[in-house]
DNA sequence: TTCTATATTGGGAGCGTTCCCAATATCTCA
DNA sequence: TGAGATATTGGGAACGCTCCCAATATAGAA
């Protein structure tokens, strides 16, 4: 690796640090002359301003975290995670900051990571995705005034910057569409009840039903975890009361609960009607192309990103919100409307 | 946050700044007086060093790089990625080394992220997926000196350190099981021919055939790209050659092998055995449990980041090598072997 | 007790930047 | 052409730490 300085550049254009720095930074008072030497010599030797020397002077470390503290199994399993993975990796390397990772497997790991995330000049912000366990954090991570963005609602939303999808209304729109597609009897899978996810996708399912005059049956409801399985699980347990349309909180248990359809001789959307939640790559073998809502995951990283950056740069007050739009997405699983 | 440095520190216990820095530092030349004050008034303020300041002057960052060059799709939906980067993710941790994650989507990225990596003072070390793609990046590493671990055998394995699994050796094993077991058209589902990974499966299967006097036929191979998808796709192929037995290169080529098998009204182990490669957590709807090659991931986490770290401290030659060992795990899809 | 060996401590220098201000070069307009 | 304004440049100081060496305290031996 080369080790050049600015000083070792400067001394070959015969200039001072001082202007080198300038080019690098892109300072306006720099000649034309001057800076087109300089630009020419860094790029003839390759040279890069040295990290942590530029970290420690001006305070800022180029680098976001993003703490995710959900459980081992649902990190393999659901493609939530490498999704968004994807998408801030993906946002950060657009904006020249560099992504780090925590992972957090078990309740003592948070001690840790906040001690470790708590090293000045070590990150510039954190991106923290809400969870029932994460959550605790969060207020840690308030007092310690590091610039924070959390994924997803967070319990308690005082004044904390968060970034969201309409969760309430997008769902309350799919079972909207249930009941213009003369469904009668809808139920719901829905996201754990310990998360604001699920909570909130839970709402939407009633506030449609609520509002068109049906009443919540408690036999048309399964609390799921977002896992195929549960999705299967608890479509088992609905099945009994003879749904004719079931909205689930994920299209991973979307397709579990069409497996148990399939099982008991049921099919889509003739016997009973699907709208899954994500629409992320998915596979889905031997079932007609799923009905779902979308979640706009890269949008969702950029945006967190954005606004991660603003409180960066700019304080962090106010809270900032952010509600991202989802769209319903019409396929094989649901009938269609009649005009 | 708190923003104190050594001197505050020092000032606070009456010592020099040399002496908190030993503390901090565990060097042996204190007295066991002073270190108990200044551990002391550490542990009250939460004072932290800043991370910039140490790793301008240690010159090591204690933060590590993976590349992932893989293409967008796989890693949504082939569990190794999410797996890997949880194992390294954990390693990591432990070793209280910081874990940044750069994906490589397209082939420009490579110029970039090249570029950003390469920056001084920012990464100690490297950790790279071996990819037919990636490789290139390979050279432009090693000629830039900076640690590098690769991740799976590379293609030029000249003077690089890597890690891997033994694939020729397992897969040739899962083949004599085959043969063991009285499978006389045994087929493979390859993975792709343009990796390391691909062709080293195939080769452990090409292996065992020949050592036992089999021909080695073409229609009975397919080359895969280890998605669901494939699987089935490749499944179909071979189906037409009648195979008692097929070797697929991952879980999740065996799922769709195993679909393709049932529309074709054909059950494992009686009709058609299969075994396939992973055993990472998986759904496996409707299925017998599958017979598989456990890959351990953990611990290729753990080993790679560990020789990463070792060519850190002591210098890249000579190069490293580990191959880790992988299990047989007979489940259902496989006949019992008589005794 | 006194001298020497050893354990402990303190402070200067330096890591490679950025920021700031003073110094110098260049331009503008009367 | 010259004074003043403006554009450009250079170098000191600082960021917070580690390393090194010299200074001091302490222990041990005679």
């Amino acid at each position: 690796m080369n080790n050049l300085t600015l000083e070792d550049i400067a001394e070959q254009c015969g200039v001072s640090r001082s202007t080198v720095s300038r080019v690098i930074n892109n300072h306006p008072n720099v000649s034309k002359k001057a800076r087109m030497l300089v630009q020419e010599v860094i790029n003839q030797t390759g040279y890069q301003p040295h990290a942590a020397a530029r970290a420690l002077v001006s305070n800022r470390s180029w680098t976001v975290g993003l703490i995710l503290p959900r459980s081992v199994n649902s990190f393999f399993t659901d493609p939530y995670y490498p999704s968004l993975i994807q998408g801030i990796a993906q946002a950060c390397s657009s904006s020249d900051y560099t992504f780090t990772l925590f992972l957090m497997r078990e309740k003592e790991d948070e001690e840790r990571i906040f001690h470790r995330i708590s090293r000045r000049g070590f990150l510039d912000g954190i991106l923290l995705q809400s969870d029932n366990i994460g959550d605790s954090l969060i207020d840690k991570l308030i007092l310690s005034d590091i610039p924070l963005t959390v994924l997803g609602r967070p319990f308690k939303s005082g004044n904390i910057s968060f970034i969201d999808i309409n969760n309430v209304e997008s769902v309350e729109k799919a079972v909207d569409y249930f009941i213009e597609t003369e469904h009668k009897r809808i139920g719901t899978i829905t996201g754990p009840l310990n998360t604001t996810v699920g909570i909130d996708r839970k709402q939407g399912y009633m506030n449609s039903l609520l509002k068109h005059g049906f009443t919540v049956d408690k036999d048309l409801i399964a609390e799921g975890t977002f896992t195929e399985e549960s999705g299967y699980l608890g479509m088992l347990e609905i099945l009994k009361a003879k749904p004719d349309a079931v909205f689930t909180a994920s299209d991973q248990m979307a397709l579990g609960a069409m497996r148990a359809m399939s099982e008991n001789g049921l099919r889509a959307p003739d016997d009973v009607a699907i709208i899954g939640f994500d629409d992320f790559p998915l596979q889905m073998p031997a079932y007609p192309p799923l009905s779902t809502i979308r979640q706009p995951i890269d949008e969702f990283g950029n945006e967190a990103l954005r606004m991660l950056i603003d409180i960066i740069e700019n304080g962090t007050e106010p809270a900032r919100r952010v509600i991202l739009k989802t769209e319903l997405i019409l396929r094989g699983t649901t009938r269609k409307r009649i005009n």
